[in-house]
DNA sequence: TGAATTGCCTATTAAGTCGCTCGACAATAG
DNA sequence: CTATTGTCGAGCGACTTAATAGGCAATTCA
C-alpha cells in the first residue's frame, strides 16, 4: 500500500499538472484544494523539488510549478521519491537493489523470480503513466 | 515492500512445499533451516493455519503440512494473509475495497485508474504463481 | 498414568515509521 | 522596510513491526 505521503504527492502533482505550465501555485492553495495538511505538504513538495520534479520560487508571487511538462513526469518517479522502491523485495529492485541478508542463492530463488516479475509489471505501468495521462482521464468526463 | 513477516511466510511455505505431501514438519526445523526466529514463525504459521493454508497436528510427532497441494496455494493468498491487500490504494483493491476518505469522484480519478491497473497486473501474477512454481524454479539448477 | 513433546495463545517490549505540527530563517517583490 | 512565500530542523504522539516470554492444551508413547 502507498503511504499517505505518496497519495498526497500524487494529488498535489496532478493539481500542478492541471494548471497552466509555468504558472506558480502556492502551497497553501494546493493544501486547501486537495485537502492536505499544509505543513506536511511543504515537506513533500520540498522533497519533490530536491529531486528535480518541481521548480519553486520564494517570496511574494512565489510558488511551485512542474519542472518538466506533465507528460514527462511519471507516477513511478513520484512514488519512488516519496515511498522508495517499487519492488516487493530489495533483491528484486533495479533502482535500489540490495541482497537479502540470508539468501542462500539468488539465482535459484523462486520467490525472487516471482517478485521480480511483479516489479517488472508494476514499473512497466508506473514508469509509463504520466501526470498528463492522469489528467486526461479526469477530463474525459 | 513486503514485510519481514511475509518473507518468512513465503520461505516457510516453500519449504513445506518441498517436503513430501502430508509429511509433518516441526516449526523448530523450519525455523532452523530457513533462519527464522522460532517464536515469531509460530505466530505466522498459526495465522496461515487459521486461514486454511496449513494443517497442523499437536503433540509428539506433530508438525505442520500444507493443507492443499503445492500447486493450489498461491503467493497472492499468502501475501494477503500476512501483509494485507495487494493494491497500492484501498480504493483500487478488489478483496479489500475501501473508499478514499476525501476522494471527490472515484469514477474520474486518474490516480485510481492507474493504481487499479497496477493492482490488476500484480495480482494476475501473484494469484497465478504457486508454491509449486517457486519450487520448480529452484529445482531447475 | 504420566512424562515428554509439540502446537496454541496471550502479553509485552523495543525500535522504528508515519503523519503531522511548530517555530525560526531566507529569499523576493513591491 | 514589510509582507509574502518557500526552506529547514526539531520534535511528538500514535501506530506498526519484529521479536520475546511463558504458560496452556493436545497428543504420543513408554
Amino acid at each position: 500500500m502507498l503511504t499517505q505521503r505518496s497519495k498526497y504527492a500524487l494529488r498535489a502533482m496532478t493539481m500542478l499538472a492541471a494548471s497552466k505550465p509555468g504558472d506558480l501555485v502556492l502551497v497553501a492553495d494546493i493544501a486547501k484544494q486537495r485537502k492536505i495538511p499544509r505543513k506536511f505538504l511543504e515537506l513533500i513538495l520540498l522533497d519533490l523539488k530536491k529531486r528535480g520534479l518541481l521548480h519553486a520560487k520564494r517570496g511574494k508571487n512565489g510558488g511551485y510549478s512542474l519542472a518538466r511538462p506533465a507528460n514527462k513526469i511519471t507516477f513511478g518517479e513520484i512514488i519512488r521519491i516519496t515511498d522508495g522502491p517499487l519492488a516487493p523485495l530489495p533483491c528484486a529492485s533495479l533502482t535500489a537493489y540490495r541482497k537479502c541478508d540470508d539468501c542462500e542463492d539468488e539465482k535459484t530463488c523462486g520467490i525472487r523470480r516471482i517478485m521480480r516479475s511483479v516489479r517488472d509489471s508494476s514499473s512497466a505501468i508506473l514508469d509509463k503513466a504520466t501526470l498528463a495521462d492522469a489528467f486526461r482521464a479526469k477530463q474525459q468526463f
